[in-house]
RNA sequence: GCGGGUAUGAUGGAAUUGGUAGACAUGCUAGACUUAGGAUCUAGUGCUUAACGGCGUGGGGGUUCGACUCCCUCUACCCGCACCA
């Protein structure tokens, strides 16, 4: 009997929804988990074979969870707002909100087709208004919240303003970036706005002025991820920074709590070092130093306080707010010259230049330690965003201050003497501190700690930890994406809305395009703008907002009065596996991980991190061919030539078009080549080419003629350029899994996609291996299918295939190893074969086992053996040690650890047995040649070695 | 430059705590059955040698009775960050 893969899955899909089998609820008394995947932006292309790796890697693992007895929240939505979806739309010519839910409905559609155990009745969509309702909730409680550092957590601000009545704001120990202190009186006696402005410094959602990626083709600001070497990764048009009112996220203040908790999850450590790198933490101390005939004072961060001594001038960077004001008039000109200059390199130049500029600006500080003054210079190597913005230079020991004392001419004083330590570079902290006073013979260790007490004890500053990591610019001047839930009056002042007043809506516009000076495209409407004689915010929340806590929401996505119930939540707790690309390994679960702790600051959700486990799936690339044309034109015809050929004439002159990979023959392999039925195909897809003349090495092909060299000779063999690249709509090199589905069926597209190999591991798709999979399918159908299968007790051998099965798969799984899970899976089924095993208790668990990896078979099985219930509502099979035991062990015998041959012993039979029987073979008497034995190994169960 | 990772047959990849390197599959070779076959079945397949044997997990060194596995070192490639004070 035939499987029939297209009837059987039609009837199970339409089964298992009339049946819900896969909805669950949180009132149940089994304990839960919960696997997610990291939910796709429905893009117009639709799902291709690399997206399903991951969703049936954790499919396979959220069926066998929910066969061992857990309750399994598996859900699936839509991360359906932010800048791709609005710009597919536009080109598509639709509303976003249609193209979106087009989209959508298709990626349903495939993942069904997949065999994905989603549980439907959860899917939510971060565009649809009752689940932005909260997203825009939760961004008012961060408007309403600020960071307490004696708490260590986010408190109410309303907190905030009665102490600020009581006892100004010197005393609250908050996380702030207010520069003035003021007293209890004096809040009282600032105007409503100044109160605001104030308390804008406190708030984990703020606003302020920052200078942002500003892409003037796409008129919007876009985040660093989406701007790649200075261009915009959609599109690739040049971006500038630009200064603009935007909102932030105070993310900065939760740093220290991002850093130290990675150690508590289960993620990989390449994962966890990105994440610890964009934290970018560094420990050391921030000192004042004073401006010679000013009060201005300068402050910076260094991790060497150590080699202050050494500190011979400073740097400000050119944005820096002394600047203007600290520059004397003689060195105006060439100060302002110099700016003018920075401000004039696009950031592509700035990374690719790395000379070293700098301009003086005629001050002086005064070091305080040597007492000396030092000029003050400023440079591009000095960034406004880092530390402080200025650094005192040492250019005896950095780099960067080196290259710049040595350009400029400024001094270089020794303060590390290295000369134990032969290998360290200038800026190792390694060596013992010289001309450098009261530290001198420390080592620099030492030094550090000896300076960090003194510059404490002269007030001189203060030990402080640094991080690179930055507040989140949340501001974007788009249409599709969250509105802010906030307010202005006439005066500016900003109010966030209350609950009751949530969702505020996205209003319908259909003019996407951005308003004048960038602005928001819902600028235009100014009735929904102007309320009450207050106005609304046009700018709109970016991507990342929907992201942040979509996972929370699937534990009870319907609820109209919380986020999602306390129960639910309390019920679900966190996400124990969490699959996705590493592309979101840094913004998606920063900010993820940021919102969640802060939820957990204000009691709503019960853990400290919301992602247990993560796995990074690899990504499953394409072939990509490319024709050779040259550039040059024959009377006005483009001329192709076959990539050999290029080659073999050494030719440089030509452009790679990319064509589609189905004109190709051979694809996937080193030699794909087109014959002249897939050049005719590429004529009618690409007209512009139809007279155009194609050359191999076997003869020439021109409008639809092929002139062999020979007469008679081999037919057109025109060699493509092939490439391993990301599968993508414009190098035409799609493989839509809808298609292999169609032709090999929904199981073996999931075997086969975890048979490529590890799942965090890359690899391109290439379809030869998927026969394996294909025979291994038929020949378990076949065990089912062909013959009666009988009711007798299992034989001993049978037993043992099967329950080696079961153990190594169940491990797998554990382990997520579902490549080397496959490969037991045809060990198993061969060697029942070559028993010839018909045994109905055997192959009922074996269908069970593989239930989680073809859940379509696996369920047709399952009936055809007299089943009525889901398969995937029975109990794993477990395996039984019993069966596994062996009567007998072969060994390895090996002579100074070389394998000479192998025997067999008892199971039982002591090491002190197998010494002397294998002493006394004939082989190992042969090897040894009356040499003395040194010594006799036995590892029990494993190996034999003799050492002469 | 810093951080993380990878390196095994023709190919994808296997190998508990160090214990028979190359499981499983593809490809290839030969054969069987076929009008035919992207069907099915059988056997073989790391390199080398006539053979005994020797060599073999990116290179070099070390620890060990024994190393793909541990340590040192070098190289190549991939990913992330990148003037981070």
């Amino acid at each position: 009997m035939d499987y029939k893969s297209g009837q059987v899955e039609a009837e199970w899909k339409k089964n298992w929804q009339e049946n819900a089998i896969y909805q669950v609820s949180h009132q149940s008394d089994k304990p839960k988990y919960y696997v997610l995947d990291m939910f796709p932006y429905p893009s117009g292309a639709g799902l291709h074979v690399g997206h399903p790796l991951g969703y049936i890697a954790s499919d396979i693992y959220s069926r066998h969870k929910r066969m061992t007895g857990y309750n399994v929240l598996h859900p699936m939505g839509w991360d359906a707002f932010g800048l791709p979806a609005e710009e597919y739309a536009k080109q598509i010519g639709m509303h976003p909100s249609e193209s979106s839910t087009m989209n959508l409905g298709r990626y349903k559609e495939q993942m069904t087709n997949l065999g994905l155990s989603f549980d439907w009745s959860r899917e939510i969509a971060t565009c649809d208004k009752s689940y932005y309702k909260w997203t825009q909730w939760i961004f008012t409680e961060l408007f309403n919240h600020y960071y307490d550092l004696t708490e260590d957590k986010a408190i109410p601000i309303t907190d905030l303003v009665a102490r600020f009545e009581t006892e100004g704001n010197q005393v609250v120990n908050a996380f702030h970036a207010a520069k003035a202190v003021f007293t209890a009186d004096e809040w009282k006696n600032f105007s409503a706005k100044q109160k605001q402005e104030m308390l804008a410094d406190y708030r984990l959602a703020y606003r302020k002025v920052g200078f942002v990626n500003w892409c003037e083709e796409l008129g919007t600001v876009l985040a660093n991820d989406q701007v790649k070497d200075g261009l915009s990764e959609r599109g690739g048009h040049p971006v500038v920074q630009k200064a603009m009112t935007q909102w932030y996220l105070r993310i900065t203040a939760y740093a220290e709590r991002l850093l130290d908790d990675l150690h508590t999850i289960e993620w990989s450590d390449s994962l966890k070092a990105i994440q610890r790198n964009w934290i970018g933490r560094s420990e050391g101390a921030s000192v004042v130093f004073p401006v010679d005939g000013s009060d201005h004072t300068i402050e910076v961060f260094t991790t060497r306080p150590d080699t202050i001594f050494g500190a011979t001038y400073m740097v400000l960077a050119p944005e820096h707010d002394f600047v203007a004001e600290l520059t004397t008039p003689e060195e105006k000109e060439s100060v302002e010259t110099y700016i003018s200059y920075v401000k004039s390199k696009s950031e592509v130049e700035r990374m690719a230049d790395k000379e070293v500029t700098g301009a003086f600006i005629g001050a002086y500080a005064i070091n305080p330690f040597t007492n000396t003054k030092i000029p003050i210079w400023i440079g591009e190597y000095v960034l406004k965003d880092y530390g402080t913005g200025a650094i005192m230079a040492v250019p005896s020991d950095d780099d960067r201050d080196n290259a710049f004392a040595t350009k400029f001419g400024l001094d270089i004083i020794d303060v590390v003497d290295k000369t134990n330590y032969p290998g360290a570079s200038l800026s190792d902290k390694l060596g013992i501190i010289i001309n450098s006073d009261f530290i001198n013979g420390l080592e620099v260790p030492a030094a550090i700690t000896k300076m960090c007490e003194v510059i404490e004890e002269r007030g001189l500053g203060k030990a402080s930890i640094n991080y690179k990591l930055r507040d989140a610019n949340f501001s974007r001047q788009r249409y599709w994406g969250e509105p802010f839930p906030v307010q202005y009056d006439a005066d500016g002042i900003v109010t966030a809305l209350t609950l009751d007043e949530l969702p505020l809506e996205l209003p319908h516009s259909d003019d996407l395009s951005p308003g004048k000076a960038g602005e928001s495209p819902l600028a235009r409407l100014t009735d929904w703008v102007n309320v009450d004689g207050k106005t609304r915010e046009t700018d709109v929340m970016p991507a990342v907002a929907g992201s942040s806590w979509y996972f929370l929401r699937f534990m009870d996505p319907n609820n109209d009065t919380e986020f999602a119930s306390q129960e639910a939540v309390r019920y679900w707790q966190d996400v124990d596996l969490y699959v996705g690309g590493a592309e979101h390994a840094v913004a998606h679960l920063m900010y993820a991980r940021f919102w969640h702790k802060f939820l957990f600051d204000k009691g709503l959700v019960p853990t400290n991190e919301p992602f247990k486990r993560l796995v990074n799936q690899g990504m499953i690339q394409g072939g990509i061919e490319y024709l050779g044309m040259l550039r040059e034109k024959v009377d006005g015809v483009s001329r192709f030539l076959c990539a050999g050929l290029i080659e073999k004439k050494g030719l440089t002159d030509f452009v790679k078009i990319p064509v589609k990979i189905e004109f190709v023959k051979d694809y996937g392999s080193d030699g794909s080549y087109f014959t002249q039925n897939g050049l005719q195909q590429f004529i009618e897809w690409r007209p512009e080419y139809k007279n155009a003349i194609f050359e191999c090495a076997n003869g020439v092909y021109q409008n639809g003629v092929y002139t062999p060299h020979q007469e008679g000779g081999p037919d057109t063999h025109l060699i493509t350029f092939s490439e391993v690249g990301k599968m993508s709509k414009s190098k035409f090199n799609v493989i839509n899994p809808d298609d292999v589905i169609d032709r090999y069926g929904a199981d073996c597209f999931r075997m086969y996609e975890m048979f490529l190999g590890p799942i965090q591991q890359s690899k391109p798709w290439d379809t030869q291996g998927i026969d394996g999979v294909y025979k291994f399918l038929n020949k378990y159908w076949g065990l089912v299918t062909d013959n009666p299968l009988t009711d007798e007790n299992p034989t001993k051998d049978e037993l043992k295939v099967l329950h080696t099965a079961i153990k190594k798969v169940n491990e797998d799984i554990q382990s997520l190893s579902f490549n080397t899970a496959v490969s037991t899976f045809m060990i198993c089924v061969n060697e029942l074969r070559k028993l010839k095993s018909k045994n109905k208790q055997v192959i009922e668990e074996l269908t069970q086992l593989l239930a989680p990896f073809a859940p379509f078979m696996s369920e047709e099985c399952w009936k055809l053996m007299g089943h009525t219930e889901s398969i995937h509502l029975s109990d794993y099979p477990q395996h039984n040690e019993e069966y596994l035991v062996e009567d007998t062990i072969e060994y390895p015998i090996c002579i100074n650890g070389k394998k000479r041959g192998l025997a067999s012993f008892a199971s039982a039979a002591t090491p002190a047995d197998i010494e002397a029987e294998v002493k006394s073979m004939e082989f190992v008497q042969k090897w040894l040649e009356g040499k003395e034995i040194r010594k006799f190994i036995v590892v029990p169960n494993r190996m034999v070695n003799i050492v002469i």
